[in-house]
DNA sequence: CTTGACCCTGTAGTATACTACGGAGTTTAT
DNA sequence: ATAAACTCCGTAGTATACTACAGGGTCAAG
């Protein structure tokens, strides 16, 4: 089944313009068009719209995202390459992971706290997050 | 310990100029001066920096930022509000790591496919997430 | 067969988060 | 005491990631 942009637009939550700046971008394929030029989209773009909308959250760049799709065995790149390059993307994801389970303990520190009527005034965040968690592997 | 703008700006790996932003944003607080017009730093700036920059690799936005590190309890803001808040915070932070987790798992499925020289063509990273996690608590 | 919803391209504008610069005063090391 | 290094403020410029037109063509329902 073929959709057109409005379809894919609807179905992964963004705009028609955006699925187009994401197509001049390189985020995803050029469709092949209707004798009127029209773009006719196969339903995975809409998993991988999908795809770039949540790695977004998650702090990735167009640009690091572009790579983590592009992650894959063609003619073009080694094995080696890959698993270097897919070694690295997981090395920076588990580095967030860990922070954002730092984030999560502080948060929970604060609503016992909260429940209890506990100490007021500082800010717990960083209270309970001066410790040395870093992200690593730069992108 | 007073420090000068220079020194939490390399203590803290950003830019003179971003430290200046960040006061002008309501990120940091604005410091005392010299009777010459001086930022002095409590070392405590550096700390807060650090997790607004990885704050910020993890996909929060400044505003986000800011607000986690309102979570307070002040004269202004009930128990309930805050802890409230936190819980929202909280489930954002839990989905963020949900969805990292799904992309760790992605790629350790490369890298294994990898090493053992398996499929090649399509894009393992999309093949493996084509499931239905998102992040919720929106903002 | 028309009317409204959709699609096309290209360009320009917006929001966020910096980053650089000009022109000046201050501190510090020699 | 003087040069290098630092600081001040304000404004303007940049990169990223959209978002909104303008001015047109296309398709589907009634």
């Amino acid at each position: 089944m073929k959709l057109t942009i409005g379809k894919v637009s609807r179905q992964s939550g963004i705009g028609v313009e955006t699925v187009r700046f994401y197509e001049k971008s390189g985020l995803i394929d050029e469709p092949p068009r209707t004798e009127s030029g029209y773009r006719q989209y196969p339903t995975s773009t809409v998993v991988r719209i999908r795809f770039i909308k949540r790695a977004k959250e998650l702090g990735f760049t167009l640009k690091e995202i572009k790579e983590l799709l592009n992650l894959r065995l063609d003619p073009t790149t080694t094995c080696d390459d890959v698993r270097l390059m897919a070694e690295e993307k997981r090395k920076n994801v588990r580095a967030k992971i860990q922070s954002l389970k730092g984030i999560e303990k502080a948060l929970g520190e604060l609503i016992d706290a909260c429940a209890i009527g506990g100490p007021d005034g500082e800010c717990p965040i960083l209270e309970t997050l001066e410790s040395d968690w870093h992200i690593s592997g730069g992108n």
